[in-house]
RNA sequence: GGGCUCUUAGCUCAGUUGGUUAGAGCAUCGUGUUGAUAACGCGGGGGUCGGUGGUUCAAAUCCACUAGGGCCCA
């Protein structure tokens, strides 16, 4: 009997599965949006809109499968241009790949050598770009199927023709502008091979060097000049592992705050750091540490000019924050022409860039260099290693100091040092010829600065420390060095003649940007110079072409990049238009990407490439560790990894989840949470989707006005999750739309309204107001909760609304073809609202009160129970309970409800089972009732089951 | 070492201009239901707001210092 009575009740139905199956089911979704052509049904219903929205894509890296932290970057992008579509903007997304570089052409040169190739550079160049393609098109399977919506057949490549054509257009305006220009800089440099060495063609081993105490006079001028004793001849003592740069000697680096001491070593007098004293006493084999007869700052030794010990010439004191009293002499050894620190030290004080290296490693005849000198290799060749000899230069640099007086000590010296990868010999640092940017010259930088506070002006930085991020790193770029001494990459389009002198011309470099776009880049490697200019008209101070050779320097990869606005933008590629209205990576990129795009924006056109900038930070562990330090893991952390053990939707709601502005960490213990807030998600629009299964808004939908309360509270509560989650995402708080519909789904309909809900939808006939009302109002509650959540679930949210839409799994009207929702005036009604907060808390003080009885097993059900509320008529409560009075039961969802006024009462709850009520339990809707009426035939019903039954 | 930044329950997040016993969801524990059932309801436990010192009648909130993370430099 019960059965046949169950068998009446209007039951949730549907087909949309409890059972996500994401790992196995969202690929096919995958397939209906290409087939549909998702991408391009979203731009043509936005095609006429007046409002664009263009969030230029920040190319990743054709080097391996996409990171979990990539993969976060680009859902993040999808989630705002899912959003800016649904809010009726023209979203055209451009995907980029950024495709030159050096770890390309490292591998690529790894395997050439592994496989004992010799191949010329346009063919390395030809594998190089076989690579990036293999990885470009493994990274758009893989970022398709986190769910990211992109013009993929119309995505840009740093190494297409076009685009590096529109590469050298950019640096051709440099070149109008006169601001590039050709200087000294130190790289690595690698002997044997005659090339500059990138870091990441470094290994560190041990090498036996020499280290030497040099001694550089003080002439007696100079020591009076700076008040140091000159009745004994006086020299500053330094110290060096790297004898072969003594003759490019510039200057000695001092420490403005360290005291330096003059020791009498009895003949003569040496200069040291006070501290070190001691162990250059050590090291010259003093018995007894040396009387010290002057004390003096370093900063009052600045501009001192001591003479170099066997080259006329100078070499005056300067200072550096970097010289420590750690080890040496507190004095420091300074060619800017062969190390870093040196080189800013020379820039900084104006010394020559002085490098009297050869490109083979030996000194050159330049005048300045000792005779005997001349033609001596600096470091070790493989011929050095193998016979186990040290450095001829070393040696003879030692005589000649010797020679000179100007030895103190030396020692053998065992330390790690660079070495060439693929040579294994030590490698030198030599200033090579590299090609400049100038920002200052131009007032770029000016420019630079007052672009970043206007987007500051626009509230354009988010967060708003962005622009402290990259102001920093806009002050304090050097000149921007732009050439390298690479293989894979943009060709600077310079020339050069027998005498090596170069080449460089604006006009020039456009007519080669356009014999580029059609040949490719790989023209400039397989053909002569006078074919190159074949038909370019030469500026007039220039040899003919005939004489000239091209370049082999290669631009910085940062121009590739940050040339994208000029390329893609400007050029309208797939609908998008310049400046972009957003540029979304990680904090790294202030340094990076948005700094070069910057530079590139504001030289080449006059402003910033973007009006807004939205950083994330980086994804770290459970204990907040980065991933590459973490021991807990191991495994890679590709996005192909997460997306297989848990579905596109639950990583995509786990990276909305995020505060990203902050460190994201990832850990299976979060992604489990999420995974149950994904579940909570999906019962709710599941359990709606089940209860509209026989309601056509069309033909049952009820006016706003005559719904019932709790409906209009319902939609009153929409109204304001609504509000609160576009104005989330309109501020890229994605974190706040989880959280809201998280609490929305589980608090206000879960545990709340579909609660109380179940009885209405289940018992009553399929038609009565009360039951059409309810549904009218999941109708409008499923349409906005399913777009809200539409950018985030994307999978999940399309699944449900074809089903809501059609009953099938697939339609071809996307959800996220849809407008986004607006909160209707009408769903507002603060009286509702105000009302139903005092019911909801009385609500919550019954249920506590339910709780002892049910623990003492007197009641199963909240409808066993027949509640009094005991109260003051001038309770704060009172007013409400009254007014509601009829809707209690079912707001508590009990069997009778009845208020017991009495003054001077604090509100509180006394409970009853239904039976100690006098009242009788109605077998089909489960209430206790006072009485049943007699069925026809069947059990007997309570008088509303009947009326159902009978409907 | 420098610049920017973060730190509130096991996890993810709220905490308005400093103002009662610091909130929510998830997880956890107990329990009900078996008509959202690998689902749902109800109740409970859980935080000296990284630490220290200050300003104040009053500090998670303001100031200083400090510890530990992150990104970028050196």
């Amino acid at each position: 009997m019960a059965q046949d009575l169950k068998n009446t009740l209007l039951l949730p139905k549907t087909e949309f599965p409890m059972r996500a199956n994401l790992v196995k089911r969202e690929p096919s979704r995958i397939t209906h949006w290409e087939k549909l052509d998702l991408y391009a049904a979203i731009q043509k219903n936005r095609a006429e809109s007046e409002k664009t929205f263009v969030l230029h894509d920040g190319p990743p890296f054709t080097n391996g499968d996409v990171h979990i932290g990539t993969a976060l970057n680009k859902t993040l992008k999808d989630i705002v241009n899912r959003f800016k579509s649904m809010e009726g903007y023209r979203t055209p997304y451009v995907p980029g790949w950024d495709c030159h570089g050096l770890p390309i052409e490292q591998k690529v040169v790894q395997e050439i050598r592994e496989q004992k190739l010799d191949l010329t550079t346009a063919e390395v160049r030809a594998r190089c770009d076989a690579f990036s393609e293999k990885w470009i098109e493994t990274q758009k399977s893989q970022f398709k199927r986190v769910g990211v919506l992109a013009d993929w057949d119309n995505e840009y490549k740093t190494k297409s023709p076009q685009f590096e054509a529109e590469i050298l257009r950019n640096f051709a305006s440099f070149a109008d502008q006169d601001i590039v220009f050709r200087s000294k800089k130190p790289v690595y440099w690698s002997i044997p091979f005659e090339t500059a060495l990138a870091e990441a063609e470094i290994e560190y081993k041990d090498h036996t060097a020499i280290a030497i105490w040099v001694k550089f006079t003080v002439p007696t001028e100079e020591a009076t000049k700076f008040n140091l004793p000159s009745d004994k001849p006086l020299s500053i003592v330094i110290w060096t592992t790297t004898p072969w740069t003594i003759p490019a000697n510039m200057a000695i680096a001092l420490h403005a705050n360290v005291d330096y001491v003059v020791a009498d070593l009895g003949e003569e007098r040496i200069l040291v750091a006070g501290e070190l004293l001691e162990s250059v006493a050590t090291a010259v084999k003093l018995e007894s540490t040396p009387p010290v007869v002057h004390t003096v700052k370093g900063a009052d030794l600045e501009k001192l000019a001591l003479r170099h010990p066997f080259i006329d010439r100078a070499s005056p004191v300067v200072l550096a924050d970097y010289v420590t009293t750690e080890s040496g002499t507190g004095c420091v050894h300074t060619a800017p022409g062969h190390g870093g620190d040196d080189y800013v030290t020379g820039l900084k004080n104006g010394l020559d860039i002085y490098c009297p290296v050869a490109d083979d490693g030996t000194y050159l005849d330049d005048g300045q260099i000792p005779a005997d000198l001349v033609g001596l290799s600096c470091l070790e060749c493989v011929e050095d290693l193998k016979a186990k000899k040290p450095a001829v230069a070393n040696i003879a640099v030692l005589k000649k100091l010797s020679e000179n007086n100007a030895l103190l000590a030396k020692q053998k010296y065992v330390h790690s040092y660079p070495h060439c990868w693929r040579s294994k010999t030590p490698i030198i640092f030599r200033a090579v010829d590299q090609w400049f940017v100038t920002l200052d010259k131009a007032g770029h930088r000016g420019k630079a600065l007052s672009e970043i506070t206007k987007i500051a002006e626009n509230h354009g930085w988010i967060p708003a420390w962005g622009e402290a991020r990259i102001r920093g790193a806009v002050e304090s770029r050097p000149d921007w060095c732009i050439s390298r001494q690479r293989t894979w990459g943009v060709p600077i389009p310079a020339f050069f003649d027998a005498d090596k002198k170069a080449y460089l011309d604006g006009d020039v470099t456009r007519a080669v940007a356009d014999k580029i776009a059609t040949l490719g880049s790989n023209a400039w490697y397989d053909l002569p110079a006078s074919e190159i200019l074949d038909g370019i008209k030469l500026p007039a101070d220039w040899p003919a072409a005939s004489e000239l050779t091209c370049g082999r320097d290669t631009l910085d990869v940062w121009i590739d990049s940050g040339s994208s606005h000029s390329a893609v933008l400007k050029q309208s590629q797939g609908n998008t238009r310049w400046p972009a209205d957003l540029y979304l990576e990680g904090s790294d990129q202030h340094r990076g990407w948005f700094q070069s795009s910057l530079w590139t924006g504001v030289i080449a056109h006059g402003s910033a490439p973007y009006k807004a900038v939205l950083t994330h930070g980086f994804i770290v562990d459970k204990d907040r560790q980065k991933i590459s330090k973490s021991s807990t893991y191991q495994k890679p952390q590709t996005s192909e990894a997460y997306i297989s053990q848990y579905g596109a939707d639950v990583i995509r709601l786990w990276i909305a989840s995020q505060d990203f502005r902050d460190d994201i960490p990832v850990d299976d213990e979060i992604l489990k949470n999420v995974g149950e807030s994904y579940r909570l998600i999906r019962n709710t629009l599941r359990f709606q989707l089940s209860n509209l299964f026989d309601f056509n808004f069309a033909a049952h939908g009820i006016a706003i006005a005559d719904l019932d309360v709790l409906d209009r509270w319902a939609l009153q509560q929409t109204a304001k999750l609504i509000k609160e989650c576009t104005t989330a995402y309109q501020n890229y708080e994605f974190h706040r739309v989880y959280q809201l519909c998280n609490q929305f789904c589980s608090v206000t309909l879960s545990a709340t309204y579909h609660d109380i809900l179940k009885d209405r939808l289940y018992t009553l006939g399929a038609s009565q107001p009360q039951r059409r009302s309810s549904q009218t109002a999941i109708h409008h509650i499923f349409d906005a909760l399913v777009k809200l959540l539409a950018p985030l679930l994307c999978f999940t949210a399309d699944e449900a609304w074809s089903y809501r839409t059609s009953g099938e799994e697939y339609i071809d009207d996307s959800v996220h073809l849809q407008d986004w929702p607006g909160a209707p005036e009408e769903w507002s009604d603060e009286t509702i609202a105000a009302d139903f907060g005092v019911l909801l808390r009385v609500r919550s003080l019954v249920n506590e009160r339910i709780e002892p009885a049910r623990q003492a097993g007197t009641i199963g059900k909240s409808l066993d129970a027949s509640i009094t509320l005991q109260l003051a008529s001038d309770d704060p409560a009172y007013a409400a309970l009254a007014k509601h009075l009829e809707f209690l039961p079912e707001l508590f969802i009990v069997s009778q409800v009845t208020l017991d006024v009495k003054p001077d009462t604090v509100l509180d709850v006394s409970v009853s089972t239904g039976s100690e009520s006098g009242l009788q339990r109605c077998p089909r809707c489960w209430r206790w009732v006072s009485e049943l009426l007699d069925a026809t035939e069947g059990e007997n019903t309570c008088p509303r089951c009947t009326t159902a039954l009978n409907s």
